[in-house]
Order: C-alpha cells, then structure tokens, then sequence
DNA sequence: TTTATTGCAAAACCTTTGCATGTAT
DNA sequence: ATACATGCAAAGGTTTTGCAATAAA
C-alpha cells in the first residue's frame, strides 16, 4: 500500500494504518464498521487492536480519506472517500446497501439550506426499504412515501 | 393526557407513558433523546425508571405515535409523529434542529427508489451546517455544495 | 385474578481514553 | 533521540434485558 496519502494526510505511515486501508482497498464496495475491519483483520492474522482502528479510522476520515456514515441506529459505517456524493439505499430484509448519485436531489438539498437560511456543510440522504431480495417480501408500504 | 391514543395502540394506559406523552406535547417544538425525557420527568418529580422510558418510547415508536431519528451519532431523538415526513437542518455549532417539509424532495426521493428498483418505506434527509448563530462562524464550506 | 408493566441492577454494545511500551522518522 | 503510535485494559455513554414486585384490566 502506498504510504504517500498517509504522508499527505501529515501521519507516519505505520503498520496499522498501511494494513486498514488496504482493507479498505480490498473491500472498495462495502461499508465496513470499526469491528467488520477488525475481523478482517483479524482473519488475515494481523493483530492490531480495535481501539487502535478507531483511532486510525477517525485519523483518516479527519484527513478526508475515508468517510462515515451511519446507517443504522447500532454503528457508523466507513468507506473510502473517493467517488463524490451519494446516497444510500438500506435494505430492511437483507442489509444490502446500494448507492445512488443524483445531481438534482444535490441541487435540491442545496436550495432547501438557502431556503432556510442555512450555510451547508454537508448532507445524508438514506432510504429504507425492501430491494427485492425476497420473493415473498411485503408489499411496499403505501401510503406517503408511494 | 388522553388515554385513548394508548388504547389505541393497545397498550395500557399507565401513568409513566401518561406521563411520557404528556412531556413530549410540552415539548411539541423539541426533538428529545431518551434522557432528555428522564430528565424532564426528574424535573416534574415524577419517579420514572430510565429503562421504562426506552420501552415506552419504543412502544409509541411501534405504534406509530412517536418518531424516532437519528441526527448525530450519540443517541437517537424522539418526537410526536403528527406532521408528516419532515427533513431536519442540524446546526454544528448550537445545536439547533431546523425542520423543512419540501414536496419536490420527496418526490425526488420516489423517483431514486424507483430507478434503483427500491420499495421505498422511508427516508431519512439530514443537512448540516451553520444556522446563522455565530456572528464570527467560519465561511460555509465552499466546495461540493455551495 | 390474570396479565402486562415497572423498577432496579446488571449486562450488552459501541466507542473513547490513560498509560506503559514500542516504533517511525 | 524524540515525538508519535500502539496495545491493553478500563471507563464512558447509550440502550437492552432478567427478574421480582406492582399496577391495570
């Protein structure tokens, strides 16, 4: 793993780090938590301890590298900060996120903060629902949303 | 407080959820974390558990009275269910809570579900940024969204 | 009376922190 | 050599749960 971003980003390029974001390299389409990258980790036998993820996560997601989301009421989620903006779509059956960029809703969301009086700094959008992952899923709730 | 919402929901009408749906229409305009009401219901001498109130809120979640929303990573808030899907503008530097009602956004919202073959149930749309409430508040941030 | 609900304390989680040890530069 | 990172264990904060006591129907 190169160690320049961690260089630019004005921390020493130690072990750990060079090893947490090459799991996050090696998982380029998932949202990990801080235990996820732990048991990866853990599972290609480098034992680096979890208090030092979190720290070495919060490093990185401070320097821009990765980004936070949380998704769900129990942990956030990292990923590598690298595609722009977008938005999540949480499965409620299967946990299965999918990802969405749209420049409108961007626009939208902007002219809601200028509306409001509201200097923007950044924004989550995430929607829960069903993405078909179950022949026998419950029809989508109707009502305001449909 | 009307008993009736509670037999609605078919729960029993006791005086900790009396008493906890009592606080939340003292608290219309407010988004309270569980023990924003512990303390609230302190203040009124009235002894309710900790533990009583997660229940009791998770039960009005359940049914329908309550809606919960997650605005920071800390702890979930709650407010009374009665005004429709709604997004919040979350102040970084007070803390104050903003909501806004934006038709064009939801139907935004359908239409991402929609494209990505999503039934939708829900959405959750949080912005952050500055509410005006620092006179010497950093520029916005100019980049992405502005 | 019968069943649901409460309170308390303990536990379960996720996340952060203090401190002695170890490592990059 | 020096400042910064790490590991471990302990603590912090939020939320859940087991169980005996209590209150609603």
């Amino acid at each position: 793993m190169d160690p320049t971003r961690l260089r630019v980003a004005g921390i020493k390029a130690t072990f750990p780090r060079l090893k947490i974001l090459d799991v996050f390299h090696q998982h380029a389409d998932q949202h990990m938590s801080a235990a996820d990258i732990y048991r990866n980790l853990i599972s290609e036998r480098s034992s680096i301890g979890l208090a030092t993820v979190y720290r070495v996560i919060t490093q990185l997601e401070d320097a821009g590298v990765l980004k936070r989301t949380q998704l769900d009421t129990h942990s956030s989620v990292y990923e590598l900060n690298d595609k722009g903006h977008h938005d999540h779509l949480v499965c409620r059956h299967c946990g299965r996120i999918q990802e969405s960029s749209d420049a409108t809703m961007a626009q939208r969301v902007r002219k809601i903060a200028r509306q409001c009086g509201f200097a923007l700094d950044s924004y989550s959008l995430v929607l829960y629902g069903g993405c078909g992952c179950r022949k026998d899923a419950p029809a989508p709730y109707i009502g305001e949303f449909e």
